[in-house]
DNA sequence: ATTAATCTTGACCGTTCGGTCAGGTTTATT
DNA sequence: AATAAACCTGACCGAACGGTCAAGATTAAT
């Protein structure tokens, strides 16, 4: 029961390496030719997998909105907003950290206008996000934490967590030339938590 | 004495045309006949003007670069936190609102890996940054705020508050494809000051 | 063992890219 | 009025792009 393996296999390497590229060039400037190196391949061999750059950089962009969603649901695993948005925080910031390429594939993506996924944005994240606002409203409601727009919130929670990752070569220039170290990490995530966590009032 | 007149209004013209392809299509995507076309000249009197691409890449790159440090010394303008942060904030926000494309082509440069700001970044931006954290931690140790790393407080700020230009798409596509009204963002500046105030205990 | 389906690949194609250049036009200087 | 300097531009170039294809190699099904 092997059927597709040596499909399955190439598409998976076609995409590891088409997130590389993508990632470090942007979709303009990334080519077939380059990602052809990357996974070991002839460039004709990526378009019998997948038939345009077009269609390869859409399920690249598929593979990350899935990611996302899959932390994104880590919002509804505690009922009070302490451990809710620390839990979210912490996993938005895990994610930049583990998988910066992804975040600036998307970021880049948003940056030239979404053409591709305005549609997912539209619906699916829409959704998503007017779920968490209703939750949000209601922690205000019941005092838990202080006035806001719930919506402007999670606008400062995207922000400051893929800061980490669309912006590591500044951070890096800022930092003598080094990535963070896991400890540099650590303290940065804590104090994200830390900050968002007083700043809405939750901690009072 | 209006020796260079010519030169002076094309290649303000070009450059203008530039900021706008540049932020719409990244660098890669952006080609010197879009310009050409924008600019309303043929494209040899661009190459008359800047010889490659890539100057006149550089060349919006410094412009925008000059903005920023404008914005960037309200910060020195209080002597106490609050006002201090709250001016800074408010500054980098409308200046997320009033030149959103200068902010996109910088974010996608450093996406790339800040290539060609690398020395401005190291040099010029880290020169900044480490005045600006001796000033915050001054403020700690006389308790205005509380203790924290004032570099990951930056970080955060400038996260937020160019958001909202680098996001701009996401954003439409999640406020009924409408861009921020004046109301709206103004309401984001307020509850963005607020929020980063009280969460570094400007506030209490 | 035979056939069918899938996979592989070098060579090639039309298009578009950044950039050049010769030669004409306009503007400034004397 | 004459000369020089600056400006303008259509036509062109080699390189690189995304994509195609025919023919061969490998794998799966019978």
């Amino acid at each position: 029961m092997r059927k597709n393996q040596i499909r399955i296999n190439n598409e998976r390497r076609i995409l590891a390496a088409a997130v590389k590229i993508f990632a470090g060039y942007g979709y303009q400037g990334a080519t077939m030719r380059k990602i052809a190196e990357e996974a070991g391949l002839p460039k004709a061999n990526l378009h019998y997998y997948f038939q345009t750059k077009e269609q390869l950089y859409r399920q690249v962009l598929d593979g990350i909105f899935k990611d996302w969603l899959a932390a994104a649901n880590t919002f509804d695993e505690y009922e009070e907003p302490v451990e809710a948005l620390c839990g979210y925080i912490e996993t938005k910031m895990d994610l930049s950290r583990k998988r910066p390429l992804e975040s600036r594939i998307w970021a880049e993506e948003i940056l030239r206008g979404a053409p591709l996924i305005q549609d997912q944005l539209e619906k699916t994240l829409a959704a998503w996000l007017d779920t968490r606002i209703k939750r949000i409203t209601d922690w205000i409601n019941i005092g838990t934490i202080q006035p806001m727009n719930p919506r402007i919130l999670m606008y400062m929670i995207w922000a400051v967590t893929q800061h980490f990752a669309d912006f590591e070569s500044q951070i890096r220039a800022l930092n003598q030339q080094q990535n963070l170290s896991d400890e540099q990490f650590a303290e940065a995530k804590k104090q994200v938590v830390q900050t968002i966590l007083k700043g809405v009032g939750a901690l009072d």
